[in-house]
DNA sequence: TCAATAGTGTCTCTTAGACAGTATTGC
DNA sequence: GCAATACTGTCTAAGAGACACTATTGA
């Protein structure tokens, strides 16, 4: 009744848009191939999903193994599944975003020579149709700011409000005006939670510390506009 | 150095949530399954993808195939990879979501019983994780409206603002004032293009009708708040 | 003291929403 | 005429953006 010859099979991949900002720049993290095909070019970590695993899980554990943190925020992307993707054989794989605060250098994992953070701009050439997937992944990142309480994430725990300023100033690449942008951050309900502590590793008059709040969805939301 | 022990078989379906507004009701396209697992069940349309085919173009192939319309709007939603979510084997899913216009009868799938628009608000059981992917894909469906130009593709080719209105009112489950409306979405640039003719199908002075414009996203967006 | 950054106040202009009022059809 | 719907105008309150001003630190 299930004739193995109806289910053609595929191999199923996760592979990881891990995003940061570190030295004012949106940085991704790349491994460098250690095997064929496309043997010694960057590309994005990931991986196969094993046969008792869900595809989710998979992404959690390569995020894990790459990175040596664990509770980053993760979210599906997309799935890329044209035929020749991989040149070996029929590779469908599920994309997934993950936003991280400013790491130490990254873990090599077992199956990549090296791992490294390199800023968006100076990405060339990708293996596979990595170049897409980051491409994608990037323009999620920059829209889900504008509605979400996303950019925390590239925060560390706690962080000042000019912080997650630059934060939005480095993933837009614009110029927000400094005092807009504390007003309308501090009048979103549930977004920031003041932890009562203050710095001043920014120079000037310190500042107060936050922490990310439980809201997930900012309203109003912030616009990608210059000037705001 | 390419073991089949390393890479898992697995097959992929395409899922598929077509969704339409019909008789004043938002409603999606199910099929009554028409074997095991789940023989008699309702279900989302869908089917394996086959192995030289990519998985976008299997769900274009599958939408042709139950609604007998090709060129509606699909867009990959999301990818179901639990194990355990088929019980015959292991499938990966990916999900699509498509708008249609109110179309004639449904076609009824070679694999699948019977083919039928049920309101949104009737669905109650699903076959497999289907209710979850119905759910996300509704969900999708209403936050898309507010900030693209999505609801044209529940129009037919032509349309007046009161139609449109109809559409937005009910996928979101709200009353909009109709002068505000209009003076919104016609001040839109780009979204609505006039055909210079007009219609007095629903009654009153005759409405001008419109096709859809080129513009993908609303800018300003339309909110999902009520008496706007 | 100055330089630097944090944070507040205020002004203006745009827009959302409420709703009055006019226009054009069928009956 | 009346009912129904299409469309336009106007008022008000709220928010965005521009930017002056005050506050608090280090050097």
């Amino acid at each position: 009744m299930y004739e193995p010859s109806d289910f053609p099979p595929f191999a199923v991949t996760v592979d990881l848009v891990v995003l940061t900002v570190r030295a004012d720049e949106l940085c991704v993290l790349l491994v460098r191939r250690g095997e064929e095909p496309f043997l010694g070019q960057w590309a994005l970590p990931g991986g196969f999903v094993r046969v008792s695993e869900a595809v989710d899980d998979a992404a959690v554990r390569e995020l894990g193994e790459e990175t040596g943190v664990s509770g980053l925020h993760l979210e599906q992307l997309s799935t890329y599944g044209e035929p020749g993707r991989d040149p070996r054989m029929r590779v469908v794989s599920v994309a997934y975003l993950a936003l991280a605060p400013d790491l130490p250098v990254p873990v090599a994992g077992s199956d990549a020579a090296a791992a490294s953070w390199v800023p968006i701009e100076e990405v060339t050439t990708l293996a596979f149709d990595h170049a897409r997937i980051l491409s994608d992944g990037v323009e999620r990142a920059r829209a889900k700011l504008e509605y979400t309480a996303l950019a925390t994430a590239f925060c560390g725990g706690e962080f000042t409000v000019a912080e997650l300023r630059r934060v939005y100033e480095i993933v837009w690449g614009v110029a927000l005006d400094p005092r807009n942008f504390h007003r309308k951050v501090t009048g979103v309900e549930g977004f920031l939670v003041p932890t009562g502590e203050s710095t001043a590793r920014d120079g000037g008059r310190p500042a107060a510390l936050f922490r990310r709040g439980e809201v997930g969805v900012l309203s109003p939301p912030l616009v990608r506009a210059p000037g705001s």
